[in-house]
DNA sequence: TCCAGATGTACTCATCCAGAGTATAAGGAG
DNA sequence: CTCCTTATACTCTGGATGAGTACATCTGGA
């Protein structure tokens, strides 16, 4: 490293998925081992990417085609597993973001899907502001203990006093309480309570997914590789709100669909669910949304 | 893979950074073997974490401590080198992103800063829109030829047919060019017109750095990480805009930032480099603002 | 049959912010 | 003293957003 020289490193690969569908209103992700564990793989394959081979892999469990898949993050920190094996090689993994079809039903083979809030029962106010984020800031409230940082950053990201709830910092949130010792620990009992656990860093993997997921909704229009071919507008809605665990206002909802033309109407109506049918739309792809959409920008000069 | 089995691959792996000055308004990036590679190191240290490990690399090659530290991307994929190595070992690179403070003297041991325009001359639009991306889009066109899905393609990335530019794109370009033979080649002459070339993928990986950044200067105060102690608005404006590779609208520029709170005034006032003399002011982080900030927002119901 | 409840759809209104332009203040150079 | 450059403070306008209201159209049950 020092000058020119390149030392490379050997090191123990492989990739892991944080798999997302949203079934019933209810987001979900595949796991492995009773929902103990994210699907994960061997990192060597024939293709040339290693997203193509994740693809093929992800279509042949799930038996639907992968709408969309992005790289996350690497994991790669010592510590990541309990025992680290002993020798200097370090373990890593590539983790990936997939979108999958809804699925009618969760499969016969080995893969469960759970829905995520299970994991992270916290992070769902779609109903109410969940009661276990009393307990919660309870126990880090005493954590922060005088230290006036530290209170900051739990107000802030717990939504604290008089500070807004915000959906996108799920992975800080998630850092924050593993940090206070409220996530994985070797006491058990009290765990429970604030989620359930999952091997490894599994659980901080899918927190980097949902947080992801939940920012990307925004600005680029992933929902509809989570939708089937044609949906109603409160679907889609419904969809957005199981996956940023808000409520929308829906008037305004629609406004925003329609305004940025991103679906037509099917011409069909849905065979009512209960009040008036509603008309079917389907997802209208174009080239330029595909690839960015809004977002903030900078005060440009234009002339 | 399949079922619950874990099988992890060996894989050669190591760390690139792109590591960002900006000094005399220029945009800058560290670079060895006289600007034709990025500097890479071993992949295994001592640390915990890959972040810390390399952190105080950069510390010991730059001399200065690293503001912000950010993992881009994993490159993995087969091709990534000229000719591959026989067997089944892949290589893959863990690329960050880091930015240091303004560089006095560009340092006297290997390591060379160069300016990111040489390698992407058709990205800066600050004075005008530069000529090479006329050759560019001529060649872009007639790859595209009869192609509709492809026109549309250059269209949106390079801004033609009344489309806007857009400078986050930086690396869709560079993919899309690259697809069309317009990047690394075997045939050297016609390159050099579109910006010097790199080892490997290196060029690639920077293209990633500079996409990355220019979409965090919008929602992230990390502008202020390439900053002086102490500076003027326009100081701090001319160094957004030598990252956008935009120019900007000075009255809403200086509204935006007074308006989000992130400076304070010094007291003291800038020994005139020409005009009036500007007051000095300093960075003001809150932990508010370092976590999050504006960002579009979903039509949330509140109550 | 008709009403209650649920859902779908179309408006209005106020506020805020971003883009754009203009005007004035305060220094240096000739 | 005048011109040039930079700094700083306003104004104006349009569009997007948050919020609320009104009305349409179905199902199911009293």
């Amino acid at each position: 490293m020092t000058g020119v020289q390149l030392r490379a490193g050997l090191a123990n690969a492989d990739l892991i998925a944080v798999l997302v569908a949203v079934t019933d209103n209810e987001p979900r992700v595949m796991t492995l081992r009773a929902g103990e564990a994210l699907p994960s793989g061997p990192f060597e394959s024939q293709h040339r990417s290693l997203q193509s081979g994740l693809r093929d892999w992800i279509e042949s469990q799930t038996g639907h085609p992968v709408g969309y898949l992005e790289q996350l993050y690497t994991f790669a920190d010592r510590d990541r597993e309990a025992p680290t094996e002993a020798g200097g090689v370090r373990r890593i993994s590539i983790g990936y973001l997939g979108l999958v079809r809804e699925q009618v039903t969760p499969g016969t083979g080995q893969p469960q899907w759970h829905g995520w809030y299970e994991y992270f029962p916290w992070e769902d106010h779609r109903d109410r502001r969940p009661l276990v984020l009393d307990s919660i800031t309870d126990r880090l409230d005493s954590w922060a203990g005088a230290d006036a940082l530290r209170r900051e950053r739990v107000d802030f990201l717990f939504g604290q006093n008089g500070l807004p709830w915000n959906e996108d910092l799920a992975l800080q949130r998630y850092e924050l309480m593993y940090e206070a010792g409220l996530a994985e620990s070797p006491s058990r009992p009290a765990i429970e309570r604030f989620g359930r656990p999952m091997t490894g860093d599994h659980r901080r993997i899918l927190a980097t997914g949902i947080a992801r997921l939940r920012a990307k909704i925004k600005y680029h229009p992933v929902v509809f590789e989570l939708m089937p071919d044609s949906f109603t507008l409160l679907h889609l809605q419904r969809t957005v709100e199981a996956l940023s665990g808000l409520r929308l206002h829906k008037p305004n909802f629609r406004r925003q669909i329609d305004q940025q033309e991103l679906v037509e109407e099917t011409g069909e109506m849905s065979s009512g669910t209960g009040g008036r049918p509603a008309k079917l739309y389907r997802y209208r792809p174009t080239v330029l949304q595909a690839q960015a959409l809004a977002g903030p920008r900078l005060p440009v000069s234009r002339h």
